[in-house]
DNA sequence: GTCTATAATGGGATAGAC
DNA sequence: GTCTATCCCATTATAGAC
């Protein structure tokens, strides 16, 4: 037991807190938006006064994007690497889509913080997505043109075919207040997102499957 | 020229400024959120004081209601009655993706004002959405299972190929800054929404024909 | 690291003259 | 209808005791 464990050990704990801290304030920030979110309310949530959480988090700025690197550390741990050329078109695209899905589903309030900044302008975190984000996309773009010059999926536009991937997936986290209006129930169920992903995965797979390529 | 026109003419032109009032106002709402916007940075714009602009909007709940209103009413006058069941069921998805992309194309900022109501949980909206939007949605999605009772149609989900619809046509207003990044421009353009067109069309028309079915 | 106290700002809303 | 002036409150942020 020297200083130094009890150092690493104010270090840990300062981290928990941290995250803790972060944890609640997505919820929050997703509900309220950047501005309709004061740190007051976070900090009563978790049961500490404000000032004490601007000791772990000088500024408002400062405890938004650590929510936004969070949100897309979680992001990237799931969806980097799913896009590999080697391996069958079919079920890559199975897979991504239900990795998507299972991001909406798990974690609906990222989604949304995320969501919030990019249709406002992405003016605060632009800068990140164009380097963290924006190259992962090009990589599932490349791969996708790749399968294509290969033959092995229909001639597609491949960048579109990708935003299109991302908004239907997304949209169950995003605007699952509508279509829990829609469907008449409070929440989307576990069932919605089963039957969300059949339907998405059956769409993905007739536009990539050759003979379909001619349609429309 | 008695005092009735004058005073009609009064109503009128009271009329036109709440109009560009609420047309200043939905830019600002998109880009800032609605705690983020200020009644004084709409009137700024607008080059009148915040105290006049009050005079017409009495609380900013006034006129961001107003703004919503205005969104729903442009919205409805494009969607309402596209889907008839009487009519061909390609042609009818055909139209009602154009006119979704170009709802997107011609007003974003509707569009985004619209999505971070509903992703922020449509806390002051929902009323609105429930007794306006639903019952048009369950208009369209009958329609959908008509066609298909009918064997018109490939025997989809139809709620969930409605949202799907929906996502995608709305990502290119609502994403439009992640998606410029992508694609490395400033804005998209008409090019970019003529392509999201034939992809989405070719993916909805691929999924709803009868061979397309059993696939995934 | 947590507390009390307080500064400093911004913004919604109102009152009243003209 | 438009202006000047002002109130009031919420909120971010800081200072300093313990």
């Amino acid at each position: 037991m020297t200083t130094k464990t009890a150092a690493s050990r104010r270090v840990l704990n300062r981290d928990r807190l941290e995250a803790e801290i972060a944890t609640e304030a997505v919820r929050v920030f997703a509900e309220c938006g950047y501005e309709g979110t004061s740190i007051a309310t976070i900090a009563e949530s978790l049961g500490m006064s404000k000032q004490n959480l601007m000791y772990y988090f000088p500024t408002k700025q400062a405890l938004y994007e650590r929510v936004l690197d969070d949100v897309l550390d979680e992001w990237l741990a799931r969806m980097a690497s799913l896009a590999d050329p080697e391996q069958d078109p079919r079920e890559v695209l199975r897979a991504y889509i239900q990795a998507k899905l299972k991001f909406s589903r798990e974690h609906p309030y990222a989604s949304r913080v995320y969501a919030m900044e990019v249709i406002g302008g992405a003016q605060l975190y632009g800068a990140q997505i164009r380097e963290r984000v924006v190259p992962l996309v090009r990589k599932d773009i490349e791969c996708f043109e790749r399968w294509i010059a290969e033959g092995r999926m229909a001639p597609v536009n491949a960048t579109h075919l990708l935003f299109a991937i991302w908004a239907m997936t997304q949209s169950y986290a995003d605007f699952e207040a509508q279509m829990a209006l829609v469907l008449d129930r409070k929440a989307l169920t576990r069932k919605d997102f089963d039957e969300a992903e059949q339907l998405i995965t059956a769409m993905v797979l007739a536009t990539v499957t050759q003979s379909a390529a001619t349609e429309a």
